[in-house]
DNA sequence: ATGATATTGATAATGCAATATCATATAAAT
DNA sequence: ATTTATATGATATTGCATTATCAATATCAT
């Protein structure tokens, strides 16, 4: 078993703003990206082990969308559903919940207790006419 | 690559039948199973390939839901959405539609091209108190 | 500044779903 | 009924995300 975080690192402290300061939830590919940009030796285990400790922790809990790899997002941001770009699979928060079906009981005997909604589309680089600025990125 | 069907089995008729049939998308573990209930001898390798091939053949295609491997349902159903029991992980289709952001632009430039919903409680089988029929199931 | 030990980075090992292999069985045309 | 290529089942292999290992490094109480 793991144990609990005892030691403020580099590696925490870098990991810890990058998922705290996200528009959404990062993917291990993604956070690893961006914090290497910060400290370029950071290692993948390093990232697996943190966003384990900071899990166990209740700092942190991950999100699955659909046919996606775990997502991680800070645990105290409340319910909200998410934006996945087809182009680029970023994924960004969105605050609005169109659903209102919460503990409520449904015909036959199922009883609803959340609900995840998730739209798929282009976010705002992606869909954008191919422009002067930075060229549209394909994967994060 | 792989090549189109051309002889009709019963290993096939029975997976494509058991798709056809089911009230929701179905897992390889939970076609294994059924399938099997028919046709012991079945193997794991026949139905990743009569999956493939039915998918190519555009029968059947692949919905994802949040956290779960890949479950198949008959490409002819219109759209609609899920709902995923927490107790027995079944998946069941619902067909009301929640949303109305199809084809929409969102405020910043946000393209929605389609969504999905997947509602999560608990099914009849798993909300029932135990009764004295049929256990309740854990896994499917 | 030093020392004890938690943490890191590189990489090997693991777990598991999906695929490839191949001898045997089967469909279907003759 | 024969024949021949397709399909199957058992199982080995692959691919890939995650975890474990371990020597080297860094943190922090002293």
């Amino acid at each position: 078993m793991s144990v609990s975080i005892q030691r403020n690192t580099r590696q925490r402290e870098i990991l810890r703003r990058l998922i705290a300061e996200a528009p959404g939830p990062l993917s291990v590919q993604e956070l690893l990206g961006s914090a290497q940009s910060e400290l370029p030796a950071l290692g993948i285990a390093t990232v697996y082990r943190t966003l384990k400790l900071l899990e166990e922790a209740k700092e942190i809990r991950a999100v699955v969308l659909p046919g996606g790899e775990s997502r991680w997002e800070p645990s105290d941001r409340g319910h909200h559903h998410h934006f996945q770009c087809r182009a680029c699979t970023r994924v960004i928060d969105f605050l609005v919940c169109p659903l209102h079906v919460h503990s409520d009981t449904l015909p036959n005997g199922f009883v609803v207790e959340t609900h995840e909604v998730t739209l798929i589309g282009l976010c705002p680089d992606c869909s954008a006419p191919p422009a002067r600025k930075a060229p549209v990125r394909k994967k994060v």
